[in-house]
RNA sequence: CGCGGAGUGGAGCAGUCUGGUAGCUCGUCGGGCUCAUAACCCGAAGGUCACAGGUUCAAAUCCUGUCUCCGCAA
């Protein structure tokens, strides 16, 4: 088929490269605009772009698809269908209407459940067991449109929003092929979403990497993991950014200290009391210098028991 | 030229302001103690103080330039 790839970031490449891999012709890649990243804001293609450019792919950059001139663009290419990946931009309704086969999405969630931009993080955050990709036939909603094929993937106790995001690009890309099979077979059929088992990811910000001590330490927990790589939990210690990579529940009998105090900071063990239970704190990074076990921190840093994060 | 932190034995840090024999907590190696040990005791090895210039009797420390790593921001 005749497809036109609209998608951004490094979750969005696996599928493209299958497309490509699957025989189906790429007509163009669309993506979002280069835009200044990294320090010293030097100017950055999107990976899609990087991606695309390396297989010769033609990559369009529209600051936005309602543009008229898109829509022109678009129809110009003459795609059979248009596979939407990650990409960043809401879709008109005339360009959702425009191919044959309309407008495909890959979704990082089991929909209706963690519909929108972060369904990864949420759903590691949230203390699911599952998660898994959803191929969809775009509507005017926000990932409201009738379901096409599924695949579940299970949440590992030591899964980090990364290594999920992973899993989960990898298989959305397998799951996008087997799609367009079936829509080109005929034999795929769309299931409409219950409206009433739907559930919301907003999009990650940095602030909810921010560690409120009141909560349970499992909660912390999932919450470090989910944002693990990125944005990352942290907290705050003597006025300076605290990241915190990885840590482990510890159970207590009873609450000893006030949540976000350090109850003990000696011989490689750093607990903190949350608002039930305590974090063994294993992973963490002060601002500024690089990611480190608790035992290396704690070899040139001294911190006092008893103090609060 | 977006803001800022940092490069010191294998690891994490101190020392830099107020130049003058390179230090701490670990690790490693050897020995001892012990029924035994990742525990304890004794001892040892290991560093061109990121790199290049400059100032000085003397530079990890002051000045200039370069490279690298990292936090913020976007």
């Amino acid at each position: 088929m005749r497809v036109l790839f609209m998608g951004t970031p490094d979750f969005s490449v696996p599928t493209l490269k299958a497309i490509i891999e699957a025989g189906h012709e790429v007509v163009g890649v669309v993506t979002q605009p280069d835009k200044p990243k990294g320090r010293g804001k030097q100017m950055q293609k999107t990976p899609v772009k990087a991606f695309a450019e390396e297989n010769g792919l033609s990559v369009y950059q529209p600051e936005k698809v309602k543009d008229p001139a898109f829509l022109e663009l678009a129809a110009s290419l003459a795609p059979d269908v248009m596979v939407v990946v990650a990409f960043g931009q809401i879709l008109p309704k005339a360009i959702l209407e425009l191919p044959k086969y309309g407008c495909i999405n890959v979704h990082a969630s089991l929909l209706p459940k963690l519909r929108g931009a972060g369904p990864i993080q949420w759903s590691i955050i949230n203390g699911d067991e599952k998660s898994g990709v959803t191929t969809m036939q775009m509507d005017v909603g926000l990932d409201t449109g009738d379901m096409l094929l599924k695949t579940e993937v299970a949440i590992e106790a030591d899964e980090t929003g990364g290594s999920l995001h992973d899993k989960l690009s990898e298989a959305g890309a397998s799951l996008l092929i087997e799609t367009l099979d079936a829509i080109e077979s005929g034999s795929v059929s769309a299931t409409p979403q219950v409206e009433t088992e739907a559930s919301y990811a907003p999009m990650l910000d940095k602030t909810l990497g921010n560690i409120d001590w009141k909560k349970t330490a499992e909660e912390i927990e999932r919450l470090i993991r989910g944002l693990n790589p990125w944005p990352s939990a942290y907290t705050r210690i003597g006025g300076k950014l605290l990241k915190i990579w990885s840590a482990e529940v510890v159970e207590l009998d009873e609450q000893k200290d006030v949540p976000g105090t350090v109850l003990t900071a000696e011989e490689g063990i750093l607990m903190i009391q949350c608002g039930e239970n305590a974090l063994l704190v294993r992973e963490l990074q002060l601002e500024g210098k690089k990611r480190m076990d608790v035992d290396d921190f704690l070899r040139g840093h001294t911190v006092e028991k008893g103090i609060r994060l």
